[in-house]
DNA sequence: ACCTGAACACCGTTCAAGT
DNA sequence: ACCTGAACACCGTTCAAGT
């Protein structure tokens, strides 16, 4: 053994990740282990410190593709929709249609805990950054009188809020029960708030 | 060794419970371990398996504690505020600061995987109930001529964004750079929700 | 009846040794 | 140069054996 180049560095980091995404769409967060990774690519566990620096590192790169899945369902839902508020409310909508279907990859970018804070890698933060940024775009011409570091705000907080809806909603934690649905809390969530943001701008 | 009775199980319970907390306080939900639990109350692992199911009940047990500690914070600042709409705003401000001050025992709550869907115990589903009746209660009196369906919506709609704020900020996943503070983040989304919600009440 | 200690089947991570 | 395989220090969980 040893010395097989069969593949290349980038070509078993590649692999790694696509194991790891399976795993865990199948078995989710908890059921992923490196020994797993490993056996599924045909190679040790040291290889794949070899290739990664840790567990850790193979897991925010998964949640990177993650997140590249998502933004790219947000910016299809946005080319498809009329005006603002209805693209707020659709991109909204996709936000939880996401989430259920992919729940184990979307729901391991939350139960991974994040290294310590300034320590997160800067192609990490980015596409944290680009998704916040979509919103923001899509929430501007509501915002016409509205200074830039208002828009920030109103995009964080509806973003955090519809994530924290579907998250305490799809780990059981909102107590949800009939016509309280996920997609009508977010309704709700985004309806109200963009009343009172437009509200603000008429005075 | 063997047949000790110093305490009694319901003792060992409550002793595994303390030490746990204090371990998740120091170190985290990935510094808590059975062994670490077992050491620092003077038994074996296997006594822990004794007096609880396993490691999955000890953790519920011990978030049950902290969403009480949850409850008695946000009854006392209920207590203590003036009008409905203030009092909403300082249960998203007493959420917010229970967060920070708590950070670990708080996030352990959300890291931990619930068991499926209906294998929640009734203890802890009544905890989460009772919080979420609060808030309920205290939107009440802005939503008179409200549905008890739409306040149960309106209720789980504001709790959950708060609570995604908060997440999400906390794990640094917020974006959130000079003055779009948390608080800043929940205050815009209190108000404008509520400007949205006392508006269609006044059509 | 109560508790231990060792065992089982797993972990993440490292690194000397092989080709 | 690339990869292995074994080792180290941990896990959660079980259960025969001891008192």
């Amino acid at each position: 053994m040893a010395r097989r180049s069969d593949h290349s560095r980038e070509q078993i980091q590649q692999m790694a990740l696509d194991a790891a995404r399976d795993i865990v769409a199948r078995d989710g967060y908890t059921g992923l282990s490196a020994r797993k990774v490993a056996k599924t690519i045909g190679y040790t566990v040291g290889t794949l410190y070899l290739v990664f620096a840790n567990l850790d590192e193979l897991v925010m790169r998964a949640n990177a593709q993650t997140l590249d899945a998502l933004y790219e369902t947000m910016l299809a839902t946005k080319a498809r929709c009329k005006n603002a508020r209805a693209c707020i409310m659709a991109l909204g909508r996709a936000y939880i249609r996401f989430a259920s279907e992919n729940t184990h990859l979307w729901g391991m970018i939350y139960e991974h805990p994040l290294p310590d804070r300034d320590a997160i890698p800067d192609w990490y933060r980015e596409r944290v950054a680009r998704n916040l940024a979509l919103v923001e775009d899509t929430l501007q011409p509501l915002a016409k009188n509205t200074s830039a570091q208002e828009l920030a705000v109103a995009a964080r907080a509806l973003w955090g809020g519809v994530h924290g809806i579907c998250i305490l909603a799809l780990t059981n934690k909102l107590d949800v029960v009939g016509a309280a649905s996920v997609p009508a809390l977010v309704e709700s969530l985004i309806d109200n708030y963009l009343k009172g943001l437009t509200a603000n701008r008429q005075r």
